[in-house]
RNA sequence: GCGGACGUGGCGGAACCGGUAGACGCAACAGACUUAAAAUCUGUCGAGGGUAACCUCGUGGGGGUUCGAGUCCCCCCGUCCGCACCA
């Protein structure tokens, strides 16, 4: 019996499906299309052992679709602008451009030995100008079509290194290079009209048109768009009460005549309103910073918070009153107006009205200044005169009091009352408001897609004519201090204006990396030369029939990509508006992280454990482990495929990223995990090797067993019926499991006749394809398949040899398990409900008791109710 | 803080629609083979009690619904993901 080598098997079969182009996609075949993109990486040196699980799975559904009868479309590519590529010239002087590539070289030689089922003729990188000047040539029709605009943002800037940054690069209120504190600037810069597609994208989650999609991600999305009712309404200046020094108190500030608009989704609470809070970048706090350092103080105090969402509302609520007064809309009481770190400008107006008793941050917001707290909406079952909000505002819907004209009805009935009335005296409107904002796609980068936009003196912004595309970024440029090389490089920003002729500038900034990856998959289905997208090709590809990868692209990533196919069909390159049909969020692979006494992280190889302490393997000092975390470089806590596929093979690796851990899940990668899979290719290369040849003396298709060999045939369909039904449902661990079970199944009817064998061993190999495709080749050439076991057709299951005979129910008795009881598949309730009471174990236990009731659920149990 | 998930033996996990908790794998232990080790094969393997047949407890914690709860409901604890300039 020969041993199974890997190291000669997986190359040898590589080469021969690349011979045979093998996964190459077309679209002239008859059969019916399948797309399977998993999310393509970022190259950022090497791939990792979670990069193997995300493609295996996507490798496992493109095998079993081709072998199910599929015409089956499986790229790869490359998310190759972005960050690290310029931090790494930073720090390394390497051109983001060397550096990126020659990290898609590493990781695409990585991906290849990993056997993948990849049609490498469409492979490209977004940073490739071939990608990106039909990126360009798209944002110029979505310009010409309306979805981009110009308008000013805050961004979070680092008065040191003078440059924009990121939300990860602020570290508590500090640049993480800097360490100077972070401050908010406004910058102009282009915006696309996401939320023009709000409601289409909201509808689409809950129409029909992502069934195909799990609930969650819907839910998040739903969430993240956040579509409410209420009202947007005003509250005027009380008269006369401003005393501010040396400001014109009496009268409201130039363009506040009417008042501060607030928004809010319960007007029905208005009666508890105790306070007018407006955000810290609202144009009025503005105004009266301008003869108020205290709150010019206050408000540069909120803009070091940064601006991501996360910071400000965890931040302790804090405000600074204003020395105005809004008058209440239904009675003479005054509001006292607050500049308050938890309002956002970005929501809404940017101003709210407070009711400390109906909403959490009111209520500490009230405590701490002192604001008063009017209960107005009554709980369900709760008592008017004890009724007291203390700690917990009340949220809840109820019945209104103490709200003069509303006092008595619903929530709901309030609402609307309250909205009619504020519409009838002309201080408002109801209002439908979205969460989700436009989507800003300027970046001060030099590492990503040129925004094809020229700024003319004369003729203000003018589109790069189509003829002078692509606009390639500069080949050198500066990378010696932070800031935006584009900006600072001598000559290429420097041109004239297309339209006149004058002297103008280019746009310096670049584009946000997810419009990179918010069309790549229309690209791979459909390129053309001359256009973004080919749109026959398209029309035949689209949607992704299955899009894998990780739930942290659950809401930005997906929803952007929603959105640009929703531009792209309205500009006539597509036909659809959803882009995946079906998705799956897999988990991710997970490890242990490793200090060594100097805090400096140790890759898991450098690290022994032994009786649960750690020391480095070099010079055994001591190695503090910490959490178990997402594998990622900066961690160390990465384990290399290649080092995996070096001792056990590709097949092991794939193997045990897809067995054991259900792939929602996160999973740990384990050394011992990987052995395990590596003992289960050399039982299957056991079992099937000395079958040598056999497909060649059966004949499958005639069948020639006999009544001995029924055991076997059943396990061998029962198995190709589960694991089908398995990764029909991504459930690839359950495949496993019944892949194992087989095995032992194989091991227990040895004896069974040469053509049972043979179904049992080819269906063995098959199933087994799309996890350990190299294995199953050998198999398969061993065993005297026809042609290439990756181009073979699925296995099909007898239904005549599912069906079973008997079934084995529980016994209970008051809902204990106390014996068992095999009948006939068949058996009539009645008959089962005999049988069971005169059971033994069943006799003993209602012993001197009364049968009450007995239930019988056909093929699962019977419980005995007694006493 | 807000939104979304998850929590089952020593470990990864299985248990379909509320119906026999722990499939399958890993580790461990015992045995076979071997001069020996590795590999391989066979067996045991949730906890407690009992010579045994069996009994009791057990799915993060606390309540509830039900003939029956890992699964449904309420409250709590812990972990992870996202929060718009990481990808």
């Amino acid at each position: 019996m020969s041993r199974y080598n890997p190291k000669e098997a997986e190359p040898k079969w590589q080469a021969r499906w690349q011979a045979a182009g093998a996964f190459n996609a077309g679209t002239g075949s008859g059969k019916p299309k399948y797309y399977v993109l998993e999310m393509f990486p970022y190259p950022s040196g090497r791939i990792h052992i979670g990069h193997v699980r995300n493609y295996a799975m996507g490798d496992v559904i493109a095998r079993y679709k081709k072998a199910a009868g599929f015409n089956v479309l499986h790229p790869m590519g490359w998310d190759a602008f972005g960050m690290p590529a310029e931090n790494a010239a930073m720090q390394t002087g390497s051109h983001p451009r060397d550096w990126t590539y020659s990290n898609i070289d590493i990781m695409r030689s990585q991906l290849k030995q990993m056997g993948l089922s990849i049609d490498w003729s469409r492979e490209f990188a977004t940073c490739d100008p071939e990608y990106y000047v039909h990126q360009q040539r798209l944002f110029l029709a979505f310009w010409k079509h309306g979805f981009a605009y110009r308008k000013e943002s805050s961004v979070n800037w680092d008065p040191v290194d003078n440059t924009v940054l990121a939300n990860e690069q602020v570290i508590d209120g500090k640049g993480w290079r800097s360490g100077a504190a972070v401050e908010r600037r406004k910058l102009s810069q282009w915006f696309l009209k996401i939320t023009d597609a709000a409601d289409d994208l909201l509808a689409a989650l809950d129409d029909g048109r992502l069934a195909g999609w799990p609930d969650n991600v819907r839910t998040m999305q739903r969430n993240w768009i956040g579509k409410s009712n209420g009202l947007a309404m005003k509250f005027r200046f009380a008269a006369a009460t401003t005393v501010e020094e040396g400001a014109n108190t009496n009268a409201p500030p130039s363009g506040f005549e009417d008042g501060i608009e607030i928004f809010t989704t319960r007007p029905d609470t208005l009666f508890g309103a105790s306070f007018i809070a407006i955000a810290p970048d609202h144009p009025l706090a503005m105004h009266y910073a301008e003869h108020d350092s205290d709150l010019r103080d206050f408000i540069s105090d909120c803009q070091k918070l940064g601006t991501s969402e996360e910071v400000i509302e965890k931040a302790e609520k804090r405000g600074h009153k204003l020395n105005v007064e809004m008058s209440h809309p239904f009675d003479d009481r005054r509001l006292p107006v607050y500049v308050a770190n938890f309002v956002l400008m970005q929501y809404g107006t940017g101003a709210i009205f407070g009711c400390p008793s109906g909403d959490q941050r009111d209520l500490d917001f009230a405590h701490k200044y002192g604001l008063a707290i009017p209960p107005v909406v009554l709980p369900p079952e709760a008592d008017a005169k004890t009724f007291k909000i203390e700690t917990e505002a009340y949220t809840g819907p109820g019945t209104l009091f103490n709200s003069g004209f509303l006092d008595g009805m619903t929530t709901e009935e309030a609402i609307a009352a309250a909205t009619a009335k504020i519409e009838d005296m002309g201080l408002g409107k109801g209002m439908t408001q979205y969460r989700l904002r436009d989507w800003g796609v300027s970046r001060q980068r030099y590492w990503g897609c040129p925004i094809p936009a020229i700024h003319c003196e004369q003729c203000g912004i003018v589109a790069v004519p189509a003829a002078d595309l692509p606009v390639r970024l500069p080949a050198e440029a500066d990378f010696s201090e932070p800031g935006n090389p584009l900006d600072r490089h001598p000559t290429w920003k420097h041109v004239s204006c297309p339209n006149c002729g004058g002297k103008a500038r280019r746009e310096t900034d670049t584009f946000d990396t997810f419009v990179d990856s918010s069309w790549y998959f229309a690209r791979f289905a459909a390129p053309d030369p001359d256009k973004p997208i080919d749109k026959g090709a398209a029309d035949y590809w689209m949607p992704v029939d299955q899009y894998i990868g990780g739930v942290e692209h659950a809401i930005l990533h997906l929803l952007y990509a929603r959105y640009f196919t929703r531009m792209m069909k309205a500009c006539g390159y597509l036909s659809v508006d959803e882009p995946f049909a079906n998705l799956f969020t897999q988990g991710m692979v997970v490890h242990e992280t490793y200090r060594d006494e100097a805090d400096e992280w140790l890759l898991p190889e450098e690290v022994v454990i032994e009786k649960g302490a750690a020391r480095r393997a070099d010079n055994g000092a001591p190695v503090s482990i910490g959490p178990i975390e997402k594998m990622s470089k900066s961690k160390k806590n990465v384990v290399s495929p290649e080092a995996i596929a070096e001792t056990y093979g590709a097949d092991a690796a794939r193997w045990f990223m897809l067995s054991d851990s259900p792939p929602e899940r996160d999973v740990e990668w384990t050394d011992s995990g990987v052995e395990g899979a590596w003992k289960l290719i050399n039982r299957i290369w056991d079992a099937v090797s000395p079958a040598e040849g056999l497909l060649k003396n059966v004949d499958l298709s005639n069948p020639a067993a006999d009544d001995a060999d029924k055991p076997l045939r059943q396990t061998t369909h029962a198995t190709i019926a589960g694991v089908t039904d398995d990764i029909e449902n991504f459930r690839f661990n359950k495949a496993i499991a019944r892949i194992y079970e087989f095995m032992n199944a194989l091991k227990k009817n040895a004896a069974s006749s040469d053509w049972a064998r043979a179904e049992a061993l080819s269906a063995l190999t098959q199933l087994a394809a799309p996890f350990t495709p190299h294995l199953a080749e050998e198999c398969w050439e061993t065993l005297g398949g026809e042609g290439l076991v990756c181009n073979a057709p699925w296995p099909q299951a007898d239904p005549e040899l599912l069906a079973r005979d008997s079934v084995i129910l529980g016994l209970q008795v008051n809902g204990k398990r106390r014996g068992e009881l095999e009948v006939a598949a068949d058996a009539d309730n009645e008959a089962v409900e005999k049988a069971a009471l005169s059971d033994e174990a069943v006799k003993r236990h209602i012993e001197g008791k009364t049968v009450r009731k007995v239930v019988v659920v056909p093929g699962r149990i019977v419980n005995i109710v007694a006493n």
